[in-house]
DNA sequence: TTATTAATTGCAACCGATTGCAGAAACTTT
DNA sequence: AAAGTTTCTGCAATCGGTTGCAATTAATAA
């Protein structure tokens, strides 16, 4: 293990003063550019790498953005991180990132550990369970820009980065509307959270837009796992009349939904149209492929990031902008789509 | 902004000296219990946090574990993720993640930014195209723990996490041959990875355990897109006679596979048994349901930051273990049995 | 030629925690 | 009671850059 190079090293190599070494190696514009050449390439070729923590310790900025996600191994978080990751490199930043395993005493001591690894900015998808947003409380009194997404807490005025779920799960259910469903049900996940909380209600207002009263009974409220997908789905092929269309809150669920009833014989679309939410390559691999709504991941992770770094370059203020609602929509598919002799005879 | 509470804050405070501060926060052995006592009681009253940076720069060592990965949203690698970051995250260090995108210049990068971080270790499954594993000398020569896994390269000596890709694609292919398949096509990655060469390997020696000639054109190298599978297929329906057996090396393509060959009027498993690699999640959405073989992505993950964080902490050493292989199996779905009818016909 | 101004460079303090070594205090042992 | 131990504390240097301010030199204006 050899001894690394410091500033003082090519500071002495060159005859000049460490302080230069540290403006010219930084670029500083009142260092002659001919000794700027000469540190450079002293410190090439003696294999000096600069020591982050040094300057991080007197600069006070650790050029580390922290990423609390529920789970890492979904689609759609995955995609966000593969977004964050691009633009947060980039612009010279690295990305720390950690699970909360949808549990709130998780998240809770991942916010502790991102706060004493100094992150300059934070972003954070709430996890299921979470009921407040406390353990930012430091982030929020050290001016620390904390900036939620896709899981966003509602009671305070924090920046978030969404998608309007409400719109979505109104076109999604207007569609299914279209395609002449009467009975139409909501699988749909746990109502304290915001993206579910305004799904139901996009669906609730789209019934209500076509004087359609909601009944209690055909929102069903789940964990959006597979095997909640065929429980609900036993619930349903016990009603009477039989439902003629179903709005699942997400992909995963949806396409377990198709399973279960295929598996019991119903055809879908026909006896039953589906619509998941998530746009998930899933979606083209069930069949009848699956319509959805195509909720942008990769590109709210690039946004995300764009944000933070804003806040952190000044260019913009935390405080402004409140939320940033990102496009998303509909793409329609086999399980939605009922043939018109279907559809006349629903009429 | 309030400022921030340090050591000689808290020394002032007791009226003690920043040394015992310090050595009393970790809980050094040579401190009074009760002074240690009276130092963590006033650190949490006064909302003392700990400064990382001082304290690397000092001890030379940062907590923080670098992953490069190929691409952040697949399947496999987000299980991966997760399963570092749990192990991870229970032992007190940070994982800095960055992609390479599949491209070895900017593996380069992130290998350069990773030691620029002075990561305590790291973790690599290398791009698409990388040729060589010369920007990982750096790491070699100051004797920073470098493991790979899954994708490793072949001609160093490093330590990497793998599973028996010979064996599984090996188990796969013999699979195959007793479902009675006797023109078996292996759709494979990059030869020039690891991980697809072994299966190609696998492959070809299960052939030749059951005395079967492999045959250049029934191998096909393809980079396991989805529009690879479905080009694939295209020249599969094009051989006479037509092959009955596909061994993919990955699922996604497999899947991809599947379809077009169901498009093409193609029965599967009975005209074409298919078996993929992975076991993702489309294996059980894809009808059939995909026979393939199980990639422990979560569990390598664990083994990857448990066996880095061993040789830190110097319970092993770096040069002893070389490879570690985990266990993976096959599992058979219907898009591999063939029905016995279909069974005898062919044999 | 002298006074100004601009361009460069360096001094020295600082960021906050860690640690080798020495010293003080309290306790044991002859 | 003197000497030897053990237990605790603190001094001061150190890790490697960064930065306000002053100083030196070169360039330009008067």
């Amino acid at each position: 293990m050899e001894k690394e190079i410091t500033i003082y090293d090519i500071a002495r190599e060159l005859s000049i003063s460490p302080t230069t070494v540290s403006r010219g190696l930084n670029n500083h514009p009142a260092v002659n550019k001919s000794t700027k050449q000469k540190i450079f390439d002293a410190a090439a070729q003696m294999g000096y790498r600069s020591n982050a923590f040094a300057s991080n310790l007197r600069k006070k900025r650790t050029n580390t953005i922290g990423v609390i996600v529920p789970l890492l191994n979904s689609n759609f978080q995955s995609s966000v991180m593969a977004g964050m990751e691009k633009v947060a490199n980039e612009a010279g930043y690295n990305l720390i990132i950690s699970q909360s395993l949808e549990n709130a005493q998780k998240e809770i001591a991942n916010a502790r550990t991102m706060f004493e690894s100094r992150v300059d900015g934070l972003l954070v998808s709430v996890a299921y369970d979470t009921e407040n947003i406390d353990h930012f409380e430091p982030f929020f009194s050290k001016g620390i820009p904390l900036l939620f997404y896709d899981r966003v807490p509602e009671h305070k005025q924090c920046t978030s980065i969404v998608i309007n779920n409400i719109q979505a799960a109104h076109k999604a259910t207007t569609h299914l509307l279209e395609q002449g469903c009467q009975r139409i049900i909501h699988i749909s996940g746990n109502h304290r959270i915001n993206v579910y909380k305004d799904r139901l209600k996009g669906y609730k207002y789209a019934l209500m837009d076509h004087n359609i009263a909601s009944r209690e009974d055909y929102i069903i409220e789940t964990d959006l796992s597979e095997k909640a997908g065929e429980e609900a789905v036993q619930k349903i092929l016990e009603m009477d009349p039989r439902p003629d269309g179903i709005f699942v809150a997400n992909d995963n669920c949806a396409v377990s939904c198709i399973k279960a009833l295929k598996q019991a014989g119903i055809a879908i679309p026909d006896d039953i149209a589906v619509v998941g939410f998530n746009n998930d390559p899933i979606t083209r691999i069930i069949e009848p492929n699956l319509t959805s709504v195509n909720y942008p991941g990769y590109e709210m992770g690039e946004v995300a990031v764009r944000s933070l770094i804003n806040y952190l370059d000044g260019v913009s203020d935390v405080s402004i902008t409140n939320t940033i609602t990102l496009n998303s929509e509909l793409v329609v598919r086999e399980s939605s789509q009922k043939k018109e002799k279907a559809k006349a005879r629903l009429a």
